[in-house]
DNA sequence: ATGTGCCACTTGTAGACAGCATGTC
DNA sequence: CTACAAGTGGCACAT
């Protein structure tokens, strides 16, 4: 079908797709135009990687903007997010607009209702379908990217539940689900009421295969000589035959120290084949590497980018993550090795894909655990880019004959198993049947199960018994922790009086026979206040009920750790582990500050759980690290943890916190206070002292200290300090003024001032236009804190 | 005494969404 | 129930 056939799109789309070079439609895509993607018909695309969803799903949304529509397109990852606005962004051309909403992208509400399309994420759309967003009844098309996900023990129910709850609000919404190939996308269609495109398609040939010996052997029959010289390894082989004819590859591996020690063996391969002009350009990409973060990670990966190599996990900073997957698509960076991340983040194909580990430590599975086919797939589906490799190869490694006969037979050959509902989950139900009742879904338990019954899970289960037990459980939890009441049934049931600690969740449920039987069309389900808070601020209800009561058992006023700590323990707070030796280490810093700690401690002969409180401690002493202006390379050694792992705690700490105070004025806690200002000194890693000035615009925890040593203490001290002193403090003219202005100061201007020492005298001239790091008062500043820091460690 | 190379044993293991109100060094 | 690479510590040996 060629595009010119296309109709009910906005004009202008048409000779906007063949500008981009876009003729005829691919056969997938052309399946979907037939089944009605662009009249408004429900539609699942179950299709690889790369064979043209986006563009399935352009043409869905942009007929229906023509039709006077507006549509969204839910993502999984907040950097696809970006990457699909930036895709859409060029529907500007005839009209079309396009929004992001994200968790940390600033949007208001009626931004987002001006806009043709908007870019969500799951998590985001939930949120907003909880606080009523008014412009979520004028879609006219959703289209749900990587709709597989919903097999995601921990996220996909959000998902499931999100797509159910768009449909009811909307029963002429147009949905158009995107999926990769997994077993039974015929069954989520039959949940969509959708009609299905189920294709093998892919714009460029796609080979399979193992390596094993010297021999690459594919599954079309055909082998390929690849020897393996001397000690090196079979991927470092493939890496390098396949950039001798210009090739880039991608390595995958199964943990994050693989990953880095892999990265940089390949540097020796891929260092050979540079040519000048790469080696320039790839020092500047490590340079900027370095600069987004002093630590050994950066350092590592800095080296490696500099011979034409890289490693991509999660302990990476979004900074660094997006300049790798930048480098290696512009052909700059030859080789990347990478844990799973990769192959769900964005779009970073190669010609080669090596799938080296296909087994994964599981500690449910008691070891090693083999990697599902679905994901193996997803990996090789990033094998091939379109327009620039005549083909992809996707390849796994084999030691013995006998493995590569199971590799073919478990996965090239396989197919990818079966997408699960896991709404069932008690941990999911708890969330989103308290985010139904909330937002007015269901009034009654018979219409919460109605309500449940319009998503996959139920079309999946045969019986109906099991949901209907743990919605039971849950709604009972729900009611004790007081986010629920029951109304118009049974008198005499005060709902919160009798309400049981938070920490004997999960254990003492009251019969679900016995709610049951109160059960009745007319008892009202409603969420109390603090119900409604807990769904609007996206909290777990069981992350809320400790909050809650760590608040209220605190007799004075809590101090940071002991607030660090209790949201390390809440099951939104992702999990840092106890390493062998450290639940000693710990064990001691609880006994010095067990008196800091909000709420009941488990016993010490509870082991699990115990461990699960010391490991929250030892995330709490993270977050107090940091907040104490701890170096970020003392952090992430002493943790052992990569930078990207730091910011993704102190920024979930900064959420939590702000839930907390939120929280905390719901029940008229008298520490507000203290939890806005724990929270304020995590957001900006700066210790009490010092929140006056990071107010500044400017002045971060760093320039914070110094001018603080230098006896500025406060935004007005910056007014009317002298300016040499400013000056000698933070180095640049430029950045001077710069914060001098956001301060007030009236004449900002550093014309003619000279660095002057704060003690008096004439500072060193050498100080001006020097950016870098330098010594003096900085340097002196950050070693005394780094030592301090240093003997702290020996105190636990 | 101190340095070096080898082997046996121990150790540790992927991922990252959300509120609210504005901006690092 | 399963693996495996990197790091550690002990030991024999040479200097």
């Amino acid at each position: 079908m060629n595009v010119e056939e296309l109709s009910g799109l906005p004009p202008g789309a048409v000779s906007h797709f063949r500008e981009e070079g876009i003729e005829e439609l691919y056969p997938p895509q052309a399946e979907a135009v037939d089944a009605g993607a662009t009249e408004g018909e429900n539609l699942v695309a179950a299709v690889p990687t790369a064979s043209g969803k986006t563009m399935i799903a352009a043409l869905s949304m942009l007929s229906a903007v023509q039709r006077g529509g507006k549509a969204l397109y839910i993502v999984p990852l907040r950097a696809l997010a970006s990457e699909k606005k930036a895709e859409f962004d060029a529907y500007d051309s005839f009209g079309v607009t396009t929004g992001v909403a994200t968790g940390n992208y600033e949007s208001t509400s009626e931004w987002l209702a001006t806009k043709d399309v908007i870019v969500a994420t799951s998590e985001k759309v939930d949120s907003l379908v909880r606080n009523g967003a008014a412009w979520l009844s004028d879609l006219t098309c959703v289209v749900s990217d990587e709709v597989h996900l919903i097999d995601d023990r921990s996220r996909g129910p959000t998902l499931e539940v999100t797509l159910a709850k768009l449909r009811q609000l909307n029963p002429q919404l147009q949905v158009v689900a995107l999926s990769a190939t997994v077993g039974n996308a015929d069954e989520i269609a039959d949940w969509l009421d959708a009609s299905l495109v189920d294709s093998e398609w892919r714009p460029i040939d796609l080979r399979t295969g193992v390596h094993y010996g010297n021999a690459l052997n594919f599954d079309d029959g055909s082998t390929r000589e690849v020897p393996v010289e001397g000690s090196e390894k079979q991927e470092a082989a493939l890496v390098r035959d396949i950039l001798q004819e210009g090739g880039s590859s991608l390595v995958f591996v199964n943990s994050r120290r693989n990953a880095e020690a892999a990265a940089r063996r390949l540097g020796s391969v891929s260092s050979p084949e540079l040519t000048d002009d790469d080696r320039t350009a790839l020092a500047e990409l490590a340079e900027e590497i370095r600069e987004d973060s002093d630590t050994e990670t950066s350092r590592d990966l800095a080296d490696c980018v500099e011979r034409g190599s890289a490693f991509h996990h999660a302990g990476l900073s979004n900074t660094q993550r997006s300049l790798v997957e930048d480098a290696f698509r512009d052909r700059l960076l030859k080789v990347i090795s990478a844990t799973p991340t990769l192959a769900a983040g964005v779009n970073t194909p190669a010609r080669r894909v090596v799938v080296r580990d296909w087994r994964r430590f599981d500690p449910s599975a008691g070891g090693m655990a083999p990697l599902d086919v679905l994901e193996i797939h997803q990996m090789m589906g990033r094998a091939g880019r379109p327009g620039l490799d005549p083909y992809g190869e996707a390849v796994l490694l084999a030691k013995s004959h006998d493995e590569s006969q199971e590799l073919f037979d478990r996965y090239v050959w396989a197919d990818p198993e079966d997408v699960r509902s896991k709404l069932a989950a008690e941990p999911a139900l708890r969330t989103h049947v308290l985010a139904t009742i909330a937002s007015g879904f269901a009034r009654t338990r018979t219409g919460l199960l109605d309500f449940l019954e319009a998503t996959l899970y139920a079309s999946q289960s045969a019986e109906s018994g099991r949901l209907e037990s743990v919605t039971d459980d849950v709604l009972s939890y729900l009611e004790r922790n007081d986010f629920v009441e029951r109304e118009g049934a049974s008198p005499g049931t005060g709902s919160g009086s009798d309400s049981v600690e938070a920490d004997d969740a999960g254990s003492a449920f009251t019969s679900a026979a016995d709610l049951a039987e109160r059960d009745d069309a007319a008892v009202e389900l409603e969420a109390t206040n603090l119900g409604h808070t807990v769904s609007r601020l996206y909290l777990d209800p069981m992350s809320a009920a400790e909050i809650v009561h760590g608040l209220e058992s605190a007799d004075d006023r809590p101090t940071a750790l002991g607030l660090y700590q209790l949201v390390s323990r809440t099951p939104d707070m992702y999990e840092l582990y106890l390493r062998s030796g450290e639940d000693e280490k710990f064990g001691e810093l609880y006994y010095e500050r067990e008196a800091e700690l909000l709420g009941d401690a488990p016993s010490e002969f509870e082991e699990n759980r115990f461990e699960d409180w010391l490991a929250a401690l030892k995330t709490g002493k993270l977050l107090e690290d940091w907040a104490e202006e701890t170096e970020e390379e003392t952090i992430t050694e002493r943790y052992k943890i990569g930078p990207g792992d730091l910011r993704g705690k102190v920024d979930t700490a900064e959420w939590l916190l702000g839930a907390a105070e939120s929280l905390a004025r719901e029940i008229d806690s008298e520490w507000t206070v203290a939890v806005r200002e724990a929270r304020a000194r995590v957001e900006h890693g700066v210790g009490e002292d010092l929140l006056e000035l990071v107010s500044v615009g400017g002045v971060g925890r760093k320039r914070a200290r110094r001018l603080y040593e230098a006896g500025i203490e406060e935004p007005a001290d910056l007014r009317t300090a002298d300016k040499g002193v400013v000056l000698r403090v933070l180095k640049g003219k430029k950045t001077a003024e710069t914060i001098l202005e956001n301060a007030g100061r009236e004449d900002p201007s550093m014309d003619g001032v000279d660095p002057v020492d704060p003690g008096g005298g004439t500072g060193g001239s050498s100080a001006e236009g020097e950016s870098g790091t330098g010594d003096g008062p900085n340097g002196d500043a950050s070693t005394t804190e780094f030592e301090d820091s240093q003997s702290s460690l020996g105190d636990f």
